[in-house]
DNA sequence: TCCTGAGTCGTACACTGTACGAAGTAACAC
DNA sequence: GTGTTACTTCGTACAGTGTACGACTCAGGA
């Protein structure tokens, strides 16, 4: 019997229990009844992360993480019920890599916590297409992150609430910033084409039909955004521009509290 | 003659000429030798779009579109040059649609301008996606918007980069509210779950495997949350309060400026 | 020894994007 | 009128995808 169409869930998730259970590593040990398990969740997820890391997370493939581990692809199967499953491992495999280390002032500890995911991001791009399309699974990782970053803004005279708000403000900030920090890196491997040769690509073409009359404000601003991104600056400058404004509005607030 | 790999641009993106020639709409008419076009670039996007919003990204191929259209599958072909640049086509359409009313101070206005975008993000939650994956295609509708932004915050007392900065940062905190704000939606159209279902068969999974104790911050928090979404709690209130600590960021540096 | 549950994986199916080439159509040159 | 030629249409084919199914092998318990 094939599957019908109202059995598929579209995105792929499958059973939640199954799913968590792969998650929290709370799976039924086997009896030991038939040979021994070759693989492991985890020996498949690292071996998947090493190569959405190298290639993008376009190529990543259940045949492509089985040669890689010199295994059919069907045997992933018995380890993993799908590929979304298998993602979200890789997620909060990786999710496990944000450590920030601890500061004084709030304000140097959700600097520090946004410059850990930044790097993250650096190191695993497809991180920010696995957020992009689905619910972020909740894995024992990512709820270790949310409670040690709610600790770095706890007693500074927020509500439960505003807590919440504030390191979700943050991580969503984060999260854009990193995409168009990395979207060179990102779009290279995808697409084979740096950002500067994609710039040089679209550059003159943009000259050709952008009319700087109509668009005076943009044609300005974006000469001196290009300008600036040619020569040796860093694409930083937006992280921390962004993040000191962020972090200002959340300043204003607490002071606000406390008078 | 077959590709060979090194040809291959990975992400999908073809010829830039082509491409910025499409979305602006510049490529030379025929000379009228042949039967005269069925089908237009514009026709093809707009069915694109519908399928996209009604069944997700996910469910956008080019088969899908040709038979909403009436048309065998490779006619398409015709009037765009691949997937890739039919979604960028599609993505700078709905940019089109984005047109926030103009106002009397730059608050107001870049409050009208995240509004807006939210707004278009609720209508085509695939626009995240579409995001994600690419450098966003320089389109006449998400130039003219740039332009437009860009003058929300003239001659309030920046440099031109600071302007370049201030709005995209409030692009980029939209599209990461939008994200979660409009995530069950998304989710719910691709995988066939709400939030709340989903909620509902999670939180009990989770309850047998977070342990309280470990993580005493964000149980209570999350808890506080939990509660707060679950009544009829407007999901709203995250943008807003990001979008304001945003705007007090901004407030601040604009007083330093006037100093 | 047989049974049974577990790991392995070849095959098959329904999809995807799109290259190729054949067929049809309408305007131009003669 | 008659090619010629540019143009649209689209059937077929191919390489790739996720994964359902079932056959096979293996090892411990009865």
């Amino acid at each position: 019997m094939t599957k019908k169409p109202e059995d598929k869930h579209y995105g792929g998730r499958g059973d939640p229990a199954r799913s968590m259970a792969l998650l929290w590593r709370t799976g039924p040990e086997p009896r030991g009844r038939g040979p021994k398990p070759g693989l492991t969740v985890d020996r498949i997820a690292a071996a998947a992360i090493e190569l959405a890391d190298a290639e993008g997370l376009a190529a990543l493939s259940m045949r492509r993480v089985a040669e890689r581990l010199g295994v059919g692809t069907m045997s992933l199967y018995t380890y993993v019920p799908a590929k979304a499953e298998l993602v979200d491992v890789m997620f909060d495999l990786v999710c496990g890599e944000v450590a920030p280390p601890w500061a004084e002032t709030w304000r140097e500890r959700l600097e520090l916590i946004a410059r850990a995911n930044l790097e993250m991001y650096r190191r695993h791009p497809w991180m920010l297409t696995v957020m992009a399309n689905s619910r972020p699974p909740l894995g024992p990782n990512s709820i270790a992150n949310y409670d040690r970053d709610l600790r770095a803004v706890e007693g500074v005279g927020l509500s439960d609430l505003e807590m919440d708000s504030v390191v979700t403000m943050v991580y969503v900030y984060v999260q854009g910033a990193a995409r168009t920090a990395i979207e060179a890196a990102g779009s290279e491997r995808d697409t084979g084409q740096s950002d500067l040769e994609w710039w040089e690509a679209y550059a003159p073409l943009l000259e050709k039909v952008f009319d700087p009359e109509k668009y005076p404000t943009a044609a300005r601003v974006g000469a001196a955004a290009g300008e600036t991104y040619q020569s040796a600056y860093d694409p930083e400058h937006g992280f921390r521009f962004g993040l000191a404004r962020l972090l200002d509005g959340v300043e204003t607030m607490i002071r606000a509290r406390s008078e």
